[in-house]
DNA sequence: TTTGTCATGTGATATATATCACACTATTCT
DNA sequence: AGAATAGTGTGATATATATCACATGACAAA
């Protein structure tokens, strides 16, 4: 894990809202933030702990999670670089309501709270970005609430396969970044029942399966599967 | 449905954010304003709408809802006087996703979209409550989903009427402001197993139930439910 | 290589819940 | 008041899915 002071203006990975922000306030912003790598496996940030400062993903790939009834883990997106972490939970309430796991190696960037309010109170353009995110991560959750609610497993595991490869990878052909395990948690059923249904739609010729790497082969019956329920 | 010009000033349902602006910008947002009572049962917004204004509730009840699979509705919120409907919509897309109806006489504000974004653009203080509620609604609505995935159902049930005695009515005492059809949709079960778990509370000595008036007798007990599952 | 650990595949069984069916009760309408 | 409609209560059955059990496969450490 390591530090270093960061020049905001250069980032190859701004933000969509930093990206509005004047050189001072990019300046300001560098000045507190530091940017750190941080290994697969490792934990970002811990649900319960005091929001005391804003997490910002450069790159890399990252599960969202909560514990559920006897500490069972509900998983509930993967985020990938680009994106601020834990936003809801920062200005929603004092306490981090979820844990950030990483799944492969991460670049991230540690920004001072006071720092961040300040800038978006004198940069509503900024604060507009910010807000716009927000509420497409509002969007997409209510839209899974619907999915979960009312789809069968085999509809709820084709979206998340639709959801890995439209959403995530930009490609039909993709290692899963969760276990089966994981993906069971994503998807709100039991370990078995994600093996069996991969099985399934493997053996339907819907996708090909190799250990862990998947291809969509039939895309449009995927869809089918995913409108089934 | 009768419209009248507003006074935004000396409006006594005011919303958190709109307390924190000017009296300049308490003038501009009554000038692009109008009030309006919307009748039990009626629709306020539709799903699939364009967004094209801002609809604020001064009083009254509605549900939030969206169509899932074969139009089968789905409930995500009650919502109660002094809020803002459909913000997610508003600035994450430019179509309304769902669908607010009255399940009570309503009060309503409608306000041109351009005002409020100007108001949003002129005083970030504005804006930092508006973001505050959204994260609030962010964070209930990943509440929700855990509950949704882990609790069976009658955990559910009881985290329902939890919700209407503790969120909505602030009593023990309340009518039940949805069908058993509707609290099934909002459960994410069948009209069957909502009727057969209030009968079985009732039972238990958790709750009564006359007509639709429910008292809840025993609130450690149905806190126990909620947790157990 | 061997050993251990973790992840996966698949049958058999148990269980929660949906669905069907129908009687009964409220509420609204004329 | 009577008829019509919408909402509710509850048994019997079907079904999806969880759970248990165990075998097999992948991968890391010694």
């Amino acid at each position: 894990m390591t530090k270093q002071v960061n020049n905001c203006r250069i980032c190859q990975e701004k933000s969509c809202a930093s990206k509005v922000l004047s050189i001072d306030q990019l300046d300001e912003l560098g000045d507190s933030c530091r940017t750190m790598e941080i290994a697969k496996g490792e934990t970002v940030l811990h649900e319960g702990s005091l929001t005391s400062h804003v997490v910002y993903l450069k790159s890399g790939l990252i599960k969202e999670t909560m514990k559920g009834l006897d500490n069972k883990e509900q998983i509930f997106r993967i985020i990938k670089g680009k994106a601020y972490l834990g936003m809801s939970s920062l200005f929603g309430d004092t306490i981090n309501h979820f844990s950030y796991k990483a799944l492969s190696n991460l670049e991230v960037c540690h920004i001072e709270i006071n720092t961040f309010k300040k800038l978006m109170l004198e940069n509503a353009e900024f604060t507009y970005e910010i807000m716009s995110s927000l509420c497409k991560e509002n969007l997409h959750n209510y839209d899974k609430l619907l999915k979960q609610g009312q789809k069968k497993i085999f509809g709820r595991l084709a979206d998340a396969l639709l959801y890995f490869s439209e959403d995530i990878f930009y490609d039909k052909k993709f290692t899963l970044p969760l276990t089966q395990q994981e993906i069971a948690n994503f998807i709100g059923t039991s370990r078995e029942s994600t093996a069996r249904g991969l099985s399934n739609f493997k053996q339907n010729g819907i996708i090909s399966i190799e250990n862990s790497v998947v291809e969509i082969l039939d895309i449009n019956c995927l869809k089918q599967v995913s409108r089934t329920g």
